[in-house]
RNA sequence: GGUUCCGUAGCUCAGUUGGAUAGAGCAACAGCCUUCUAAGCUGUGGGUCGAGCGUUCGAACCGCUCCGGAAUCACCA
């Protein structure tokens, strides 16, 4: 049952049944804040103008003929013009037996929409830095949470695998490299040639110097620099497939794909679809062709194509360079044309760095304008911000790019060393030692930067290590690896542990193990016996019975920190019931039956919604 | 200059379509392990929600104007 939706109604009953029809607007219901007393609050304002009475006197009014017409509620408060709902114990049981009994609780009916999200989209002339990381886990985590949200999600990568940037460590390689290979010097592929990416710009930065030195301008310089006149050369003759440099190019990207690999499986991301650029860059021109006809795009005198966006706030955009070759717009125009085509669309995401909100702006645009509003309409760029170092943002040629590798490994040492310090390693094995560091330090990390609006600008640290304590992954994976411990105890203490709703499936007539009442029976019986139903525990089962409603507000919002705000507060709610109230030493079996339950029930769901997040969770640590 | 975005505690961040006395974590200080894992729990201090107008019964949230910061406005991708 909604919970949400059956309040609405019942208040909207009882409203109309006092006051007669109401528009939709007039009925403000919101959770009833922490300090005060109740379940569920009706804001009375906007129904002043119905009932003509203040509003303490329209807030009694309904509470009363709720307490009187509807079972499920308890009781009523009012302050100033709020009415607070108070729910019976039995409501909140009956509740926690639906999450209990619903073995996809958190997964939305299938909604038959198809989704693409784009992500990651590397350069392969260097290795993943911080960058990269966000991006990645916000994409992942977007696609778990899509899915979650009953679509067909279609987790795309779009490799760039050509241009200059790609020629540029080429010629290095072939300039300086003596034939090192990822084999002969155990470097990593993707470091590899990000090595002789910066090793081309230092030639590079030599050669300018010493041009300018003999009377060049920086400009002429930079131009005239041989290195550069070679790479461009090289670009050429990669476009002519010219067989040595096209099996270089293969080769060395080889490397990288091989290196790229490394890091997606250690942050846990992978892809359904791997387009790479050097197969796409061609597309789009019959598009341009199509707007130059249709009088959206026109033509200089040099043969470009442009549009003119200056109605629309924006400026005029190159189509088409003049010798008929693509731009990045072109490209964008056509992989999204087949895209939509191709894989029957309803939307498509791109998750990329709010740099590029200009070209995203751009793109939608040019699609209408085209004719294609259908399209650009279920578009969306997943803009995020960039992170930021203490000193500002990072840069490749200042030294200050945080290496994903690094950082990964990093987090995962500093897990092991945080771990054996708590002697939380004792009696492991080896195995089991380095899967719970990996997890813990990757739990860390990942929390750590999707906690974290998408769209925010975010600053990290490298000199304080990522946090352990608090508002962490670590913190959620504990109060998960604590729940496990109960659980396991209680069935090596041969506990009743066969609870009702502790399954899938229904129960079956003749099987021994299960107790004759049912779960909501169960809980009921108990809430009127008064033995069970804590306040805590009331609390704890309204924030449970929450998660699918967080689970659609991420997916709406595209905005994995809505997630990891829930599962933060579930967990903490939880450590402070565990706190107070011990689960095994309880001597009346029925409370301790329910609690281990509740306790279950909470492990799960920090499971699943750290699941959306890409982040495990383990049994112990 | 145009466009887009951001500004909340010393620091890092929440704050769901406008609601009650603005919340967490870190850092600081004070407590809690003979008791299901102390990576935990409890308490204390800490705020002109960048500023000012306006709309409203009611504004951190909506509108306008400033101030401060970021990105972008390439025949790069």
């Amino acid at each position: 049952m909604n919970i949400e939706t059956f309040i609405s109604e019942a208040v909207r009953q009882a409203a109309e049944a006092l006051y007669g029809p109401l528009e939709g607007e007039e009925l403000q219901i919101q959770k009833t804040r922490k300090e005060f007393e109740g379940d569920y609050t009706l804001v009375t304002f906007p129904l002043l103008r119905r009932s003509r009475k203040s509003p303490e006197a329209t807030a009694t009014e309904i509470g009363t003929y709720m307490t009187d017409n509807v079972p499920e509620i308890k009781s009523f408060n009012v302050i100033k013009g709020f009415l607070n709902l108070s729910l019976d114990g039995s409501f909140w049981a009956a509740r926690f037996a639906e999450v209990a009994a619903d073995a996809s609780f958190g997964q939305a009916a299938p909604t038959g929409r198809t989704v693409m999200i784009e992500y990651s989209s590397p350069n392969t002339n260097k290795p993943l830095h911080l960058g990269h990381i966000r991006n990645n886990l916000l994409g992942y985590s977007v696609a778990q949470i899509l899915a979650a949200n009953g679509h067909n999600v279609i987790k795309a990568n779009l490799v760039n695998d050509r241009g200059i940037h790609i020629c540029k460590s080429m010629l290095a390689w072939k300039l300086y490299g003596n034939g090192e290979t990822p084999a002969s010097s155990g470097m990593k592929g993707d470091h590899l040639v990000g090595k002789y990416y910066v090793e081309f710009d230092k030639h590079y930065k030599a050669q300018i110097k010493e041009l300018t030195a003999q009377g060049q301008s920086e400009e002429e310089a930079k131009k005239n620099a041989p290195i550069m006149l070679q790479a461009q050369e090289m670009l050429r003759k990669w476009e002519a497939k010219d067989p040595e440099v096209y099996s270089l190019w293969e080769t060395m990207n080889g490397w990288v794909y091989e290196g790229f690999d490394v890091t997606y499986k250690a942050l846990g991301v992978d892809f359904d679809k791997v387009y790479y650029e050097s197969q796409t860059y061609l597309l789009g021109k019959s598009l341009v062709e199509e707007g130059l006809k249709k009088g959206v795009f026109y033509r200089r005198d040099d043969n470009s194509v442009w549009i003119d966006l200056t109605g629309d706030g924006l400026d005029e955009k190159l189509l088409l360079r003049g010798d008929g070759t693509s731009v990045y717009m072109t490209q964008d125009l056509g992989t999204a044309f087949r895209r939509f085509e191709d894989n029957k669309l309803d939307d498509m995401i791109y998750v990329v760095g709010n740099e590029q909100n200009y070209h995203f702006q751009v793109l939608k645009l040019v699609l209408k304008k085209l004719g294609y509003a259908d399209w650009s309409d279920h578009i969306t760029h997943l803009s995020y911000g960039m992170v930021e170092l203490p000193e500002g943002k990072m840069k490749s040629r200042e030294g200050t790019v945080v290496d994903a590798d690094d950082l990964i490994a990093d987090m995962v040492t500093t897990a092991r060393e945080m771990s054996a310090e708590l002697g939380k390693l004792e009696g492991c094995t080896a195995e089991e030692a380095d899967a719970v560091s990996t997890m813990v330090g990757l739990g860390a990390l990942k929390y750590f930067i999707l906690k974290v609006d998408p769209k925010k600008t975010m600053l990290f640290d490298p000199r304080e290590s990522i946090d352990f304590n608090g508002n962490t992954g670590p913190f959620i994976q504990y109060t998960h690896a604590r729940i496990r411990s109960v659980l396991r105890k209680a069935a090596e203490a041969g506990i009743d542990m066969a609870l009702p709703f502790a399954t899938t499936e229904p129960a079956q007539p003749g099987n021994s193990a299960r107790p004759e009442r049912s779960a909501t029976e169960d809980c009921q019986h108990a809430a009127e016996t008064g033995q069970l139903l804590l306040p805590e525990e009331i609390d704890l089962i309204k924030t449970l019975s929450e998660y699918p409603a967080a689970v659609r507000s991420a997916g709406d919002n595209f905005a994995p920190s809505i997630i990891g705000a829930y599962v933060y507060e579930l967990a903490k709610q939880f450590n402070g019931y565990y706190h107070d109230h011990s689960i095994l030493k309880e001597e009346n079996a029925e409370v301790r039956r329910l609690r281990l339950q509740l306790a279950a029930q909470v492990a799960r769901v920090i499971r699943s919604g750290m699941e959306l997040l890409g982040i495990e969770v383990p049994e112990r640590m």
